[in-house]
DNA sequence: CGTTTAAGGCTCAGTTCCTATACCTTCGCG
DNA sequence: CGCGAAGGTATAGGAACTGAGCCTTAAACG
């Protein structure tokens, strides 16, 4: 293929000279290459596993009382052997997260109540910029991309869903389940399964940091305005507002947290 | 805890009732449960250390003639086993990758020139809207972030990428390559280390799909153009403007690729 | 010119994790 | 009462990763 190339070599190579120049510049002084050499991550399946699920628990995605698929079900789902999701389940189990009952009409069950939350690992705290940072970019992103595809249909739960949440003010902990049913409901409005898994891991990462925040009645009330504006963006297919109103939501939190964290 | 709730039970009774209702509601009708239980992807230190390295390489990141750091460092920085490092290295060096010389003075070198690009996999052809979506969150919420805090000094090699690329558009691998860095650059414009990882990721995603494509100069001209005008909305720390620039070049790819592949 | 030394190349035992399969125990329902 | 659906247990084998040691090559240095 390189012979195809001889025709006119010397534009060619002045150019790949020229440019080449100017791309190994950007590329030295860039930190890009920590970022290659990053370590690697490798979770188990077995951690990845108890993490999907006391994700999914504890954002109210399985509220309390719900019943998982069975475990002969669910191991062929989620592609690990049975004996793989045993342990996941029973370390949700211990944690009381799960509560398994046996016999025939038994199965393993959300627990009811929740155990309290642990304090977050301090190497979240060191980093909740950086996990804000990815925040603001995947809903921002998900904002515009459900702008333009909005469907009327997949919008009215998340109608329904500001309607609840003005009922929930004094109830943090309520509020902030459905809230997140909120944000996750909008990355499914994109219809695009990769961005609604982002949202759940990002809503995820962020419950951490919110629960350690005592937030008022009026701030929430603010917070589900914006809802509402960014809905009604939505509808009028417009992207920039949708885009400004995320923008203006998620800064509000932000600047909540950077308050009450220390410095990131 | 609980029993300090107990204060006012019916309010909360009631609160909770319409609330776990609404949020029931937007469940059942919710296909987020099939991304709980999707199956688990559990990469091997192996196959994360191959794909990372190896789109490092593609995308240009790491240019032909590069030396890897030795193998005894590049392990511990990886944080993982020289012999799994050594199988990750032995894998890109059968496919062409990388070349290795043995000795004082030697090490590991990116290959040049660097062999063929295989086919895409069919799965990605299958979902390549998907992977366009992912696209378009990450590249809009990194301009949207990069717009608030745009540093002048970041994003000067960023104007020398631009100049240099209007001189490539008519060598649409070189193009790519500074085009990449361009994107990379951006996100490192945010001082985001995940936002970094998430644009490699999913630039390298893409490129399976845009190499597949013919690209005219005249194309190139219009899209290294955008580049200019996200780059202006920056400087103006104006993050609606580069938020829809961005839409718009991404829109611009977004459409030739709907017209050359398979329907998705 | 020979020695030193920094690199890649090789081997192997031990560990952890995962899979697959089979079997046991509980208990609601017909 | 006994079937069957569910969780609970046991075990054997395989695959991946680790860690440590040693070999081989060849440039650099005295």
């Amino acid at each position: 293929m390189t012979p195809a190339t001889h025709t006119r070599p010397r534009l060619r190579e002045q150019l790949s000279e020229s440019g080449r120049a100017a791309v190994t510049a950007a590329l030295e002084s860039a930190a890009s290459l920590d970022t290659v050499f990053a370590p690697v991550h490798s979770q188990t399946a077995f951690e990845e596993t108890v993490e999907r699920l006391g994700t999914a628990i504890r954002l109210g995605l399985l509220p309390p009382g719900t019943r998982l698929p069975a475990e002969r079900e669910l191991c062929t789902k989620l592609g690990i052997a049975r004996s793989t999701l045993r342990q996941a389940l029973v370390a949700l189990g211990q944690s009381g997260h799960l509560r398994a009952t046996r016999g025939r009409g038994g199965g393993t069950f959300v627990a009811d109540p929740q155990p309290p939350a642990p304090p977050p690992s301090p190497d979240l705290l060191a980093a909740w910029r950086d996990v804000c940072d990815e925040r603001m970019a995947v809903e921002v992103g998900v904002a515009v991309l459900a702008a333009e595809r909005a469907d009327p249909e997949l919008l009215r739960p998340l109608d329904e869903l500001v309607i609840a949440l003005d009922g929930m003010l004094d109830d943090f902990s309520a509020y902030r389940q459905a809230d997140v049913r909120w944000h996750v409901g909008l990355a499914e409005a994109t219809r695009s399964p990769r961005l609604v898994t982002a949202m759940t891991e990002v809503q995820g990462a962020m419950s951490e940091l919110i629960s350690l925040i005592a937030h008022p009645p009026e701030v929430l009330d603010v917070s589900n305005a914006q809802h509402r504006r960014v809905l009604a963006a939505l509808r009028r297919h417009d992207s920039a507002s949708a885009a400004r109103e995320m923008t203006e939501h998620l800064h509000g939190t932000e600047h909540v947290l950077a308050g009450l964290l220390p410095r990131g």
